[in-house]
DNA sequence: CTGAAAGCGCTAACAT
DNA sequence: ATGTTAGCGCTTTCAG
């Protein structure tokens, strides 16, 4: 059986498809209550559905978005962001498109244009890392950036307030009590979110009378493993230098300040506090204590840049970046500072060499 | 500017609006090179790109599928999932609309509902987790299941072969000498997987020859709380019913068997050795050491249903359930049983309280 | 080898 | 309060 059209629906309540159109449409004016009851009843009765493609056609809205990312696949905060987005979608009446382009120049050429083909209301440019990018040619004038920045401005954008959670990571630890706070950073330059974080750290020492050390700025490979190396370093220093809490760049490298903790017998949060960021479930939530952290707003952003692409939410400049809260996650891994400095091993650490034999039960 | 017609391209081009619709669409017959080159750079000099609404209305083809998920916000899976249906998309030339109902039946009727206004070629319907589903009324009749099997048949579906890949994963501890092997499953019913593997693991205990010790079958929460939990429990069993080797029902609960065994101070593998399932690279490649796990083929599933979903791969069964084999890992979380069994401290584990003094490094 | 014209299903200006 | 009708931009017969 071929899909109804208007003109059966128009044919069964013996009415014209103008008038079909209107009570579909819930047009206010005129059709009295009668009429619009009998049309409906037909349009069920003939199983009808407007065609969205020949409504696009006429009125040159198709009700549809295009989300351009980067990279979906790699990043478990791909997700929070989309549903977001979708939701907003969804509240306003819309079909959002999923086109991702693995970073690939050509393939991001070729989703603009299938995009621009298919007529979509919008477009919304979306980062799976708090960046700045060159965005591409061709995209709608007033496509919104969803966690990145432009390089040239000319367009709308929201991302984290990175600074901000950063100085509100710190914070926590400075209200504990601590005052020789590290802050173990990513040594990937790329992402912007290390050097605001940093800000933010600065700013809050700075807000609590501490004079920042260049010695508890130290650096490693964003996993848990460099979270590790950066964290035996850190634990080596003399114990007049040593932090007593330490603010990590992500959540998976607190996994490793945990690891090198843990393998010198420090209890976390009796000897020593941290603080992570991202707030990933699988990491944050599991560790034993649960990591007390910085959530990234993807949700947020998401329906942000969705609602505003949409013109849902009126955001009066067409040229501003919106800076989203980071709400800190109090869990269990910061506690006051030990009332004098745990005596850590003092034997160098060994990453990869393993004691002859098992220890005994902490 | 309006966008280019069809029209204006033919009057640049001195051709009619047929001659045209020919070149763009590459339509083998007639026209003349000559012709052909003309069009084509009237087209590009006027930037025309044919409509894909027109078209769609024309047509009645829109080229775009549909991509219906429970959830794609809460699942670090998700994104390797879309990434291959997405890929094969592109590669057929068409679109992908990504809707997400969060399980909810009202928002997936409506879902479905605009997917069929929208007039899509094809449909998914993507289940986060391998489960049974009852397929919702008024999807396409040749919609394709992916992650999930239909309650009463009458789809094609695609799965990871969940049996093969517990039964892979226990000959791993098999080939490496064990014979006490356990199997730490989730406490959770519901997905098809807990079951399936656990069969494979009966299945390779069995070719190996070796009597399945039921007091080896564990549950827990899926967590990786609930993994160190039932690991403890495992470690304290007797030294001759003691599992030198653990099959985890998923990499965050063998996460928590390298807590367990830490805390008693085994090293793993050379105390124990532990294979994980679904890879999931935020937490088997980072435990220390790294997990040797069982992927999930997620990509490959997601662009298995889109493409026979598009008709690009033939299907002979239109009610089949395909397969998808699940490939082992190898990392470093398994080596021979030790010649005897590690004296784990046998004093009752306590998961919460914890000693009143840091104990020394390893 | 090329063109004219019908029509996909809908909305909206204009009649009545 | 309701109906007629002209397109939206394209593909595709059917005629040359």
């Amino acid at each position: 059986m071929a899909r109804a059209r208007i003109s059966d629906v128009a044919a069964v309540a013996g009415v014209s498809v103008t008038t079909v159109s209107l009570v579909m449409n819930d047009v206010e004016s005129r059709i009295s209550q009668e009429t619009r009851q009998r049309v409906r009843e037909a349009a069920r009765a003939v199983g009808y559905a407007p065609s969205s493609v020949a409504r696009g056609l006429r009125t040159q809205r198709t009700r549809t978005v295009g989300l351009i990312s980067d990279q979906i696949a790699t990043t478990p905060f791909a997700g929070r962001m989309l549903a977001g987005a979708q939701d907003a979608a969804r509240d306003a009446g819309h079909l959002v498109y999923l086109l991702d382009t693995g970073g690939d120049a050509a393939i991001e050429r070729e989703a603009i244009d299938a995009l621009t083909a298919q007529q979509v209301d919008a477009m919304i440019y979306a980062c799976m890392w708090h960046r700045v990018v060159d965005v591409p040619q061709g995209v709608l004038p007033k496509t919104v950036l969803l966690d990145c920045r432009p390089v040239n401005g000319g367009y709308r954008s929201v991302v984290p307030d990175d600074r901000a959670g950063g100085a509100a990571a710190v914070r926590e630890l400075v209200a504990a009590g601590h005052r020789r706070i590290a802050y173990l950073d990513t040594d990937d330059p790329g992402p912007l979110a290390s050097r605001l974080r940093h800000e933010g750290y600065l700013e809050a020492l700075a807000e609590a009378g501490i004079t920042a050390d260049p010695a508890l700025h130290v650096r490693g490979e964003t996993s848990a493993h460099g979270g590790r190396a950066a964290a035996e370093a850190l634990l080596d220093l003399p114990d007049d230098k040593r932090p007593t809490g330490i603010f990590c760049f992500n959540d998976r490298m607190a996994a490793g300040v945990y690891i090198a903790a843990h393998r010198r017998g420090l209890d976390i949060p009796r000897d020593l506090s941290v603080v992570g960021y991202d707030d990933q479930q699988l990491i944050a939530a599991e560790q034993d204590p649960p990591l007390t952290t910085v959530a990234l707003p993807h949700y947020a952003m998401g329906r942000w840049a969705m609602e505003v692409a949409l013109g849902v939410r009126a955001e009066g400049d067409e040229d501003a970046t919106h800076l989203m809260e980071c709400p800190v996650i109090r869990r269990d891994s910061v506690g006051p500072p030990p009332a004098q400095v745990a005596k850590p091993n003092r034997r160098r650490a060994s990453h990869t060499e393993r004691p002859p034999e098992a220890a005994p039960d902490r």
